[in-house]
DNA sequence: ATGAAAGCGCTAACAA
DNA sequence: TTGTTAGCGCTTTCAT
């Protein structure tokens, strides 16, 4: 391969009048040959993207969007960029805008407080987006939603249906549905819950959960709230270990149930053979774990991927629309029926 | 707290024009009330702060770029934003970003071929950012920084020092040097290296293993490359049980470490009693894994945040410097003293 | 302290 | 098919 690129990487930019100049031709003709959507001679054709080349020109994004009264921009407001689920939507979104040829912005609203909101929101659109991505897993992606406008085209990105919205999710109840009654099946008398932060309505891992028990006509305990660092699962675990009525435990995610088995393991207790525990996500170590993690799939980046690809089409038809993903149940190691012996009757 | 903020959520966007008519004064009084720096009178300040709220207006991001000829975006060039050390960085750059009222654009150049590099660059320099930010720590970034223009402020993130660019790095080579000589002094014969994937020359993490054994006067076993996912270090560690040469490893990150140590007991063996593992970063999950890793802590989200302090110093100084952090050995169980027994002598 | 005027780089409407 | 003209929304002279 003969490297047979020969731009140089100009270093003041270039202007489309620059071009045009070297070219020959007029403003417009350059613009129309970068837009492709007007016809133009072959010869200027040619001679324009001679100049461009030599000059190395790219167009002013800032002029377009002023323009046009639109960027090549796709906002993403979210409250985290790096923790698992985000940060998997996100490369999602970005991979489909690159082939859309918008670029990503990121906003973060750390909390639903206002002026998080307000100033992740204002950020976003004062770039006049294309569209807006609000990832609404958890408390501060929902508020953004209730306060946003209408002219800008905006897609919510969440585990929990919301019709008010055009939405790419993943229906979570109805997976955590599933694995909660996994493991009833499995004779656990109940499943405790060890939930991410609770986020203003709750969340559909929770409902799924609460549900499954309900249909089974089992007890349902109080949902254990955790942080989203892993450790708080380690603390949970280690105050559950010695409470003889936990034989199952579903945590929110695979983060806090690692945590939380970790913390069983320094009480001495096993899993699956003491408690069976499940988590949430299917996170790129839980098959590694040991025991390997029994939880549920969920293809964040393909949730993202969509969630991008229904901006343009939000543009012609602007009324509520859904895209859903559905999850799916991966049974591991760390799920097994009880055991009648240690851990059962005494509640 | 009373609910005092009163901001109608404006439809379709006003102008400046339209604030400076609401409240009866020129535009470029407007524009002086929001930037500050010019001295306007505090009647005309207020009924034209009255009016900014009333409209709910914000400027055009757009048009600010166009006429200051730079916008207010970092741009971030980075092969993955969703792995563990990109991810965190990105985390800390927005970070700052956020407190220098900065927004945070993607740009993702996956893999160092020409057209990767060329479109990330080429979509970052349209925007005519503040300034860019490229994360280094492999050879798309390299790439990056070998074609870069020089007009605008650029700052490399990496784990290597490199005097042709201002930079932000984590010195790895002193902290793999460090680690590698701990398990030397733990009476292992050697150390072999299980490497993250190669970026162009050699990285940091392998350089420091390298001299650390040149040091000792150990024998220098052949690097063996992982992918970036976990599940290589599995493989790899399976296929590296049985071999009594291998007393400690070194892997070139944590989730290869945790995948590695996953291999190894698949195959009954013991971490750290037949073998030592450790790994690099200091990932979240690394202090929760059975055996617990011993590990070298970077602070990628703190690298990220200074990378992204550095741009508006870099403006007036555009002369080389660095800002260096130091990464610290974190022991834990995974690494201990040669069993004299099982795996030693024979090579 | 304030306003009038110019122009950043581009695209769309119109004219030729 | 091509060029001329206007203007997107803002900031910055320059006058006053």
């Amino acid at each position: 391969m003969g490297d047979d690129m020969a731009e140089q990487p100009q270093g003041a930019s270039a202007t489309m009048a620059d071009v045009a100049r070297l070219a020959g031709v007029s403003v417009p003709t350059v613009s129309r040959v970068l837009s492709g959507t007007h016809p133009v001679s072959h010869e200027r054709r040619q001679r324009v993207e001679e100049a461009i080349a030599t000059l190395g020109f790219r167009r002013s994004a800032a002029a377009r969007a002023l323009k046009n009264r639109r960027s090549d921009i796709v906002a993403v407001i979210t409250s985290s960029t790096s923790m698992y689920g985000y940060a998997e939507t996100i490369r999602g979104i970005e991979l489909a805008a690159r082939l859309e040829q918008l670029t990503v912005m990121i906003a973060v609203a750390e909390t639903d407080a206002p002026e998080d909101v307000t100033r992740a929101m204002d950020a976003a659109l004062a770039h006049t987006p294309t569209g807006v991505l609000v990832l609404a897993f958890d408390t501060a992606g929902v508020a953004v939603l209730d306060r946003f406008p209408t002219d800008v085209p905006v897609v919510a990105v969440s585990g929990q249906r919301d019709r008010r919205f055009p939405q790419a999710l993943i229906d979570e109840r109805s997976a955590a549905f599933e694995l909660t009654s996994h493991l009833l099946q499995l004779g656990h008398p109940t499943v405790t819950h060890v939930s991410v932060p609770a986020s203003g309505k709750e969340d559909g891992r929770t409902t799924g959960w609460r549900e499954a028990l309900h249909r089974a006509g089992a007890q349902v305990p109080d949902v254990i709230e955790a942080s989203w660092l892993p450790a708080s699962g380690r603390d949970i675990g280690r105050a559950l270990a010695h409470d003889r009525s936990v034989t199952a435990v579903f945590c929110g995610n695979d983060e806090i149930a690692m945590g939380f088995m970790r913390g069983l393991a320094e009480e001495g207790v096993r899993v699956p053979d003491d408690i069976s525990v499940v988590g949430f996500d299917d996170h790129p170590l839980a098959a590694l774990w040991t025991p390997s993690l029994t939880t549920v799939r969920q293809d964040f980046a393909e949730l993202g991927f969509r969630a991008l690809q229904m901006l343009p089409a939000l543009r012609e038809h602007p009324h509520i629309s859904a895209r859903e993903l559905c999850p799916r149940v991966v049974l591991r190691e760390s799920s097994a029926p009880v055991r009648s012996g240690r851990r059962s009757g005494r509640v």
